[in-house]
DNA sequence: CCCGCACCAGAGAGCGCTCTCTGTGTGCTC
DNA sequence: GAGCACACAGAGAGCGCTCTCTGGTGCGGG
C-alpha cells in the first residue's frame, strides 16, 4: 500500500476530534440520521470534507451484518451456450453482459454491488454458499445456463436469500423472472403461418432447459391451433454452428418453408445454411429467431426475431432480491415478461 | 434473514470451545499457519466441521486491511462499443464478457473476487476511488473503452492500484496490458497484399482511441512497405452499422478491392456492405478483420482476422495487479501480446 | 418556583477476527 | 541434575464502526 501521502486513512475518530464532537455524532451524520442539531452537522460535514474521511466498509459491515454486496453467479457448463473461446465461455455471449447491464441499474441506485462468480463445478458450488454465509454478500442472483443444476437446491435449502433467472428446472420455493417461452414461440408460430409456410420446422435448444422446452410447446400449440398437427424439430445448442447443423438436417428431411429457432444464434445459424444451399432467406425460407440480441442486425436479411426484454429482466431480479433482503418473510414471486415479435427481414 | 435453523452462525470462539482450545489456536489452523501440533489441528477441523464453521470476511478484513476482492471497472460512454440496447450497453459486447471471463481465471485460483463497476459519469468515477478507500477493493481493473478518460489519471493520482486493459492515452505510470497493435494492422496489410489486392482501404475505429489508431498506423506502414503510399480511410465506431457505413463510402469513393476493418463487428458489417453492392468477398473485395470475436464465425464468409488473445491478456492483467498487491513498491510494467493472423474465408 | 419531560450528545460495549506478547512445558547441553 | 533454549498454546488488545443506554440541558406546566 503506498502510504507516501497518507501515513493511515483517517477514521471516524479523526473526524470526531477534528469536528470536535463523539463519534456517536459522526456517525450519525455520516448515516444521515435524524435528530443531529444543525450546528453538529455543519461541523461534522466540515471535519469530513477537511479529513477525506471515508467510512470503513469492512467494519461498518461487522456490525450491521449486511455488506451490501449480492453474488451474481454464472453457473453454466463450459460448453453449453458458445463457442471454443476457452474457459469462461458462458460469458463470451452476449447475453450475459446483456444481464450484467440490466442488474446494475437497479443495484446501483441502492448502492449495492455485484460480485461475479462462476460455478461449473462442485467445489466452485460449494464456495458460492461459503461466500454468503461469511457474510460476504447479503444475496444471490442466478443465472442459470445448466440443466439440472444443482445450485438452486442448495440455495434454498440453506435458506439463503435467492433469485433466478429463468424457471428453475423442478418446482423450489424461490423467486425467479423469466419471459413468457410459450407465449415467445406462439409469436413466431403466428407470424411463420400468416407469411404463408406451409411447412414449418423449429431449432430447439437443449430441451432439458426448461426456457426451450417451454419455446418448444409453445411454438407447437400455436401450430396445432392453426392446423398443423406435426412440427419436425432439430435441437441445438444455442451455438450459431448448431443452428447450421440443426437447418442443414432440418431442410434435408423436410424442404421446410419457415422455421423459428430458439435463440438469434442459431436463426442467424439456419440462415447461413439456408444461404449455402442456394435459397433465398425469406422467400424460399422464412427464419424467426429468439432474444432480440446484438446477432440479429449482423446477418442479411436482418432477423425477424421475439425479442426478450433481458435487461428489464434482470432489473426486476435485482430488484426482487432487494425487497427480499428488505422484508425477509416474503413469499417467493415469479415476474413473468411478454415477449413481443420484433419483424425485420428474415420472415 | 432466515433465522429459522441457526439463531446464531458460529463464530471462531464456538469453535475455539468446542474444540477446548483457545481462539487463536483455531485461527492459526484456519489460515494453515504453520507450528501448530497435529492433535491441535485434528481437534479444530473437526469442531469446524461439527459446527459448519465460516470465518467472517468482515472481521478478517478490518483486521488485515485486505478485502481480497478488486474493483473491475467499465469506464466508457455508453454509446462508444455496441448498440442501441439501453444503458450497460458496454456490456453487451462479447468483447467484454470475454475479458471477465479472463480474470476470473487468474482472480479464482488465490480467492479474489471480482466486483463489477461501471464508470461513465463523474459521480460513478468518484464511487470507483471512494470504493477503494473503503478498503472495499484491494485494487482496480479498468477496462477503459472510451478516449480521455480522466479515471486513469485519478488513481494514479490517488495512489491506488490499478491495472489497465490497454494503453492509456497519455503516458503514465501505472501497469497494462495491450496487444501490439502496429504489429496486427501489418498482419492485416500483409495478408491483403499477398491475395494480390491493388487498392485497399480501412475502416478505422475512432481515432482517439489508441489501439485503434495504433491499427490504422501499423496498417499504414506495412502499405508503404508494400509501395503503396495512400490508403483511404472511413471511421467507425466499432458497431456492425458503422461498418456497413464506412464500407459504403470507401467502396463508392475508392472503389477498394481489400478492407481491413479494425474490429470484427466493423469487419461484418464491411462484407454486408459489399454484398448489398453486388459484390464477392473475398474475390471482388477481400476483408480482414481483428479481434477474432464471436462476430466471425456468424458471417459468411466466415472472417479472415488479426487475433488478438483478449482471456490471456485479461488473466495477465489480473496477475499484474495482484503481484502488484503482493509486492507494493513495483515500477509499472506493460505486457504486450503479439497478434495472429486467423486465415478463414473473408481473405 | 420546582418538577417532569422531551430532546439530543456522549460514553462504552462489542461485532469476529488477527497478531503480538507472554507463559509454560519439553528436550537438549554441559 | 541444573540451566537454557526452543516450540507452541493462550491471553488480550484492538481493527473501525454502530447502537443502546445514560446523562445533561432547556423548556413548559403545575
Amino acid at each position: 500500500m503506498p502510504d507516501d501521502a497518507s501515513p493511515r486513512v483517517s477514521t471516524l475518530e479523526d473526524v470526531a476530534l477534528v469536528a470536535g464532537v463523539s463519534r456517536a455524532s459522526v456517525s450519525r451524520v455520516v448515516n444521515g440520521k435524524a435528530g443531529v442539531a444543525a450546528h453538529i452537522v455543519e461541523a461534522v460535514n466540515d471535519a469530513i470534507a477537511r479529513t477525506g474521511y471515508v467510512p470503513n466498509r469492512a467494519a461498518r459491515s461487522l456490525v450491521t451484518r449486511r455488506s451490501d454486496t449480492v453474488l451474481v453467479v454464472v453457473s453454466g457448463s463450459d460448453t453449453s451456450r458458445a463457442g471454443p473461446w476457452g474457459p469462461g465461455d458462458v460469458l463470451a455471449d452476449p447475453f450475459f453482459g446483456r444481464v450484467a447491464g440490466g442488474l446494475m441499474s437497479s443495484l446501483r441506485p441502492r448502492d449495492v454491488h455485484p460480485v461475479l462468480m462462476l460455478a461449473v463445478t462442485d467445489d466452485e458450488r460449494s464456495r458460492v454458499l461459503s461466500y454468503v454465509r461469511e457474510g460476504s454478500a447479503d444475496g444471490v442472483l442466478l443465472v442459470s445456463a445448466q440443466a439440472g443444476d444443482p445450485l438452486p437446491q442448495m440455495l434454498t435449502d440453506a435458506g439463503l436469500p435467492v433469485v433466478l433467472f429463468s424457471r428453475p428446472d423442478h418446482p423450489l420455493p424461490l423467486s425467479y423472472v423469466d419471459v413468457n417461452n410459450r407465449a415467445g414461440g406462439a409469436l413466431a408460430a403466428d407470424r411463420l403461418v400468416e407469411r404463408g409456410c406451409r411447412s414449418v420446422g423449429i431449432v430447439t435448444g437443449p430441451l432439458d432447459i426448461p426456457g426451450a422446452e417451454d419455446r418448444l410447446v409453445g411454438f407447437r400449440e400455436a401450430m396445432a391451433r392453426h392446423g398443423v398437427a406435426y412440427v419436425p424439430s432439430a435441437a441445438g445448442t444455442f451455438s450459431v454452428e448448431s443452428g447450421v447443423a440443426a437447418m442443414s438436417t432440418l431442410l434435408a428431411d423436410h424442404r421446410v418453408d419457415g422455421v423459428f429457432a430458439s435463440n438469434d444464434n442459431m436463426a442467424v445459424g439456419a440462415i447461413l445454411a439456408a444461404q449455402e444451399r442456394g435459397l433465398t432467406v425469406p422467400d424460399d425460407v422464412a427464419v424467426v429467431g429468439f432474444d432480440d440480441s446484438t446477432a440479429a442486425l449482423m446477418c442479411r436479411p436482418t432477423l425477424t426475431t421475439v425479442r426478450q426484454p433481458i435487461e428489464e429482466m434482470a432489473a426486476e431480479m435485482a430488484r426482487l432480491l432487494l425487497e427480499r433482503l428488505d422484508v425477509p418473510d416474503q413469499r417467493p414471486s415469479a415476474a413473468i415478461f411478454e415477449p413481443a415479435l420484433v419483424e425485420r427481414g428474415s420472415a
